[in-house]
DNA sequence: ATTAGCACTATTCATTAATGAGTGCTAATA
DNA sequence: TATTAGCACTCATTAATGAATAGTGCTAAT
């Protein structure tokens, strides 16, 4: 079988992005052979591979425009050739947007739905911990942001004279603690009234919404007058404001570090940096929440310096109201994008369902 | 200057421990060259090295007694000698007790004590995160066992009619939630009075008292007849049960897998495994909270085999009634033990402290 | 436009030899 | 009797060499 086609071929500096189906053939197939072995693949074994017949000259030909429209590169002189984040990004854009997620993974990332009345920071570790044993590249999930989730319910603690310990239980079925430190003495009684007036006042609104309508509340005279809301607004401010920086759970770290791709001295060091900071791994994560679906960072991609080697798939997961937080994957640039997309994907969303029926709407 | 010692030397198999004190000071020295520079001394180098003067061969023929009665062991003929994990036991036998903490490593500790009125949980994230960067191992801390820790306060919150969520606030600072599902449908009011019921019978009992209380409570038949009772025991068991395993925040894994000792393939993946399954660090950690004070576990003395090639130096937290969990380090067995000892016993100590000044009594 | 053929280049691998750090043993010594 | 000097020996490490290999680039032929 010969594929014929009429291309605006060849000649030098051109325009980047004409290629030509047969260069996208050939592109692919050596972006999959680098995926699958971890080194380049030689214009003979290409051709012998390939589909259809084509002499190994005409696909050195082939490779060096590749080369030269940055989708491929040699580290050094009669090296193979070795995609670049350019041919990453490339060939994702070229895969259908739906694949399909294998039975057995399925099977393994069953055990998710079945922590039925535990805790949701205990559904996330399990979830992240089975995709890093599935992916055997490290995996990241972050807790459900405070400002977005819906109050079910606070409740406030007297601890001493001057400590409260405020519980937060949100729509999501997270709780949240904190402790306040208040000037006044107020008794048990007293705050439990605070705390069914924030209650009847506040619940089923966003965090986000209470902090803002708690100022309002201040601002306006209406219940100056009144001394439990007065005290009410005044707890409640302290309460509801957010202290707390995002949590995150890493599972897997250790098998980066395995992966030959990490081997060199330098790019060690910058994935060890990375993951003690958490702090570029929890912005990705948060910017992955802004839009649904699958959400691919490859190489240089995202911002931060220590992962540019990485490439990084994630997925919001959610409950029936609210975007709650993402689970991703952290791996080689070189890793097998199919599979670990549809992972992550459904990761995200057998956590979404199982959230969700735990949820308290 | 030159040591004299009467010795019952030489003369091939012996008891095993008799060592003059030459053989202790020469074994002393060859561990401690081995614990800074991760490869053997030579006779000739150690002759030097050591403070009091004594030919190459003489060294060799301590060195050979030394390596029969098992302090150290040569991996192949003409290579150095390195410690075993006997020679380690005798090293950290011999140090003394109290160790200094250097200034500088209490300054990086500070700021475990700067997290006032934020969850037990960050406390101890916040302690390992440090600990891991102090030493540059992988380190690890268990969350306070729910059985030792006494109750401060119960809710029921009602989440729909077969579900109630359950928060238990412990004297130590932990919030733990967990949702238990009920056949019958209560009202909340219902719950609340169950609730203060429950609080008034067990505030201050730990929560293993408490488990036997509610049982006793169901055999006897004084409660039989009262019908609130009834129910608050049957939800009281349900709610005190526990059913979450121990949870372990872990730091620095990466650092080990950068060591030099654990450069062959073999130990690599027992790591990566015991890091994984994460049950058999749990495990040591439980047993180092029997007994006060830093617990120290050379090599083969722990009984998990991905471990063997570790030494782990734990040391328990506290507040002011209870052992709650324990804090530790896992690295080489040719580990600086001067140091970690000093430096996890520090921030054991900086841990107990903060926490129970967050405690609730 | 494609391909065959060939020159060229760089890596990898095995072999070899030199080096050196280390021990073990024996005989001399204090 | 304990210590030491001296020497033979071992083994890991290193560098150098050369052969084999996998790859490209270029040119001329198809």
């Amino acid at each position: 079988m010969k594929i014929k086609v009429k291309g605006i071929e060849n000649q030098g500096a051109r325009g980047k992005m004409d290629l030509n189906e047969r260069s996208m053939i050939v592109l692919k197939s050596i972006i999959e052979n680098y995926i699958q072995n971890s080194e380049p693949i030689g214009s003979r074994t290409l051709s012998k591979s390939i589909g259809f017949k084509l002499s190994p000259a005409t696909i050195r030909n082939i490779m060096s425009d590749l080369a030269e429209s940055g989708f491929l590169i040699q580290t050094h002189t009669s090296a193979g050739r070795v995609p670049t984040d350019k041919a990453y990004r490339f060939y994702v854009d070229s895969l259908s947007k739906k694949p399909a997620v294998p039975e057995q993974i399925k099977q393994k990332l069953s055990p998710v739905s079945n922590v039925q009345g535990t805790p949701v920071e205990h559904i996330l570790s399990k979830a992240v911990h089975l995709l890093a044993e599935l992916t055997k590249f490290a995996c990241v999930v972050s807790t459900p942001k405070q400002s977005v989730s819906r109050l079910q319910r606070i409740e406030l603690i007297k601890i001493n004279e001057d400590r409260i310990l405020v519980i937060l239980v949100t729509k999501a079925g997270v709780v949240r603690d904190k402790i306040i430190f208040v000037k006044e003495n107020h008794s048990q009684e007293f705050l439990n009234s605070v705390a069914s007036f924030l209650n009847e006042e506040f619940k089923n609104h966003s965090m986000q919404e209470i902090r803002e309508g708690i100022h309002q509340s201040i601002v306006s005279d209406r219940h100056r007058y009144h001394d439990l809301l007065a005290h009410a607004v005044r707890l409640g401010k302290k309460a509801f404001e957010l202290n707390q920086p995002g949590e995150m759970f890493i599972e897997g770290q250790m098998n980066l570090l395995l992966d030959s791709h990490f081997h060199e001295q330098s790019s060690v060091r910058s994935l060890i940096d990375a993951f003690e900071q958490k702090t570029a791994i929890m912005k990705i994560l948060d910017d992955s929440m802004k839009n649904k679906g699958v959400h691919i960072y490859i190489g240089i991609e995202n911002d931060y310096e220590h992962l540019h080697r990485c490439s990084l798939i994630t997925a919001s997961y959610r409950n029936k109201q609210n975007v709650l937080g993402s689970i991703g994957v952290v791996g080689p640039t070189s890793m097998d994008y199919k599979r670990i997309i549809s992972t992550v994907d459904y990761t995200a969303k057998m956590l979404s369902k199982t959230i969700s029926e735990q949820s308290y709407d």
